[in-house]
DNA sequence: AATTAGCGCAACCGCTGGGAA
DNA sequence: CTTCCCAGCGGTTGCGCTAAT
């Protein structure tokens, strides 16, 4: 493992690249693709590694990158976007059109971070930097924190960190969840919290919350799995308005099956709203389209978070996770959840949630997000992102256990 | 004018996870 | 199951430019 063998070989160039050497790759990805990176090199007839070569082309050669200083609404973006993924770069850049992860991590690290502190953020954990002297004094909440949920590793998942590990222990208070991992050999992500159930998609869905704020993209993005997610809440009213939002995680199929939203509330207020998934496909991801002044006030981050009701919940990283994965006798799918096909226990719950979890993760390409806007992190101070969590958590927890109640 | 410090950016390095053999 | 190859990710380094001294 490790460094890459070509990186060993002799008489390769290291460095800056030429123009010359930029136009001999471009030319050879334009006319061939890149195929595999490790044969570019020797195809374009470049003295560099095909590591080199991908690098090259990710960050400066590729034709959908957007040049330029960055907007202040791409940086803000960029700011939420940390506050709720940490420093996945890669994950937050998917969600900026024509920047690259390298691209993003540099302004973070040079210039974002500079600005958090002087408005007195802890760049790290997004908190003011005098609240978090005061919290290590004296926390209000108590937490056994295990060794390896450092202040490092705990910065490192953004801001929710300290919040998913509270709410998993309320989770497991619950015996909702698995007890934690008793050793863990990676660094810990968004550990702890648990996927919601597949209820607690529908009740969304058919809740009939009021708009959110939404943003609109106004260009086309290319190779883009979540079109432009936008994280506004009410203090940003200009980008307020539009009528339709959407969930799209098929874009090219046609609606091959429409289900009623949430048959438990059908005062849900939604309109038109329909899921689709892939029939053919039964593996795949669920997708989503509603229609009017309605969106399913939750949105779907590939290893990041689920956002609901104005309020962050995120993921865990189940499916990395292999402590805490829940084995169940049949594998839970996306029609499980929709036709009714619902598991018997909540153990079970936790599975599905897996699956749904690494379903939707796989279908992040073909995903497309429209509409959905986060509120978190602006008028909530942590202790209330916490009740906000937790709240929307055992709300959860009770309206989902209906549908349990003649099992 | 020369030197130094600070900054931004491009590229490298080390590592991980997935998949194929 | 193990090994190897590969793509990709995130942290770090180093270069070049500019402003300050």
């Amino acid at each position: 493992m490790g460094r890459h063998s070509c990186c060993y070989k002799q008489k390769l160039r290291k460095g800056l690249w030429s123009p010359e050497e930029d136009e001999k790759l471009l030319d050879h990805i334009t006319k061939h693709g890149h195929g595999c990176w490790s044969t570019v090199p020797r195809l374009a007839g470049l003295q560099r590694c095909g590591k080199s070569c991908r690098l090259r082309w990710m960050n400066y050669l590729r034709p959908d990158l957007k040049r330029g200083a960055f907007a202040q609404d791409e940086e803000d973006l960029i700011i939420q976007l940390h506050a709720v993924l940490g420093n996945r770069w890669s994950q937050i850049a998917t969600r900026l059109p024509g920047r690259t992860d390298n691209e993003i991590k540099n302004l973070w690290n040079s210039c974002i971070k500079k600005k958090l502190r002087q408005k007195g953020l802890d760049p790290n954990t997004h908190k003011p930097l005098t609240e978090l002297d005061c919290s290590k004094a004296a926390p209000t909440i108590s937490t056994e924190r295990t060794s390896e949920s450092s202040d490092v590793d705990q910065s490192s998942d953004g801001a929710l960190g300290n919040l998913s590990h509270l709410l998993s222990e309320t989770a497991q208070s619950q015996e909702l969840l698995p007890p934690p991992a008793k050793h863990r050999t990676k660094t810990p992500r968004l550990a702890g919290v648990k996927v919601p159930p597949k209820e607690f998609f529908l009740d969304q869905l058919a809740s009939g919350q009021e708009s959110l704020p939404r943003y609109s993209s106004s260009v086309p993005v290319p190779n883009f799995p979540f079109q432009q997610l936008r994280c506004y809440n009410s203090e940003f009213g200009s980008r307020h308005g539009g009528s339709t939002n959407s969930l799209w995680f098929n874009q090219n199929e046609s609606p091959s099956t429409v289900l009623n939203p949430s048959p438990e509330n059908p005062h849900s207020g939604i309109h038109s709203a329909q899921f689709y998934w892939d029939a053919a496909n039964p593996s795949s991801s669920c997708s989503t389209r509603s229609s009017g002044n309605n969106n399913m006030g939750f949105e779907l981050q590939s290893t990041g978070s689920l956002v609901v009701d104005n309020s962050v919940f995120p993921w865990t990283d189940l499916a990395h996770d292999k402590d805490s994965q829940v084995h169940l006798e049949e594998e839970l799918k996306w029609p499980d959840l929709l036709h009714g096909t619902f598991p018997e226990t909540l153990t079970a719950i936790q599975s599905f949630s897996q699956s749904m979890y690494e379903d939707v993760v796989k279908a992040e390409s073909q995903f497309n997000m429209e509409g959905l806007c986060t509120a978190w992190s602006r008028n909530l101070q942590p202790q209330q992102h916490l009740q906000v969590i937790t709240d929307i958590y055992e709300n959860g927890l009770q309206r989902r256990s209906s549908p349990f109640e003649n099992i």
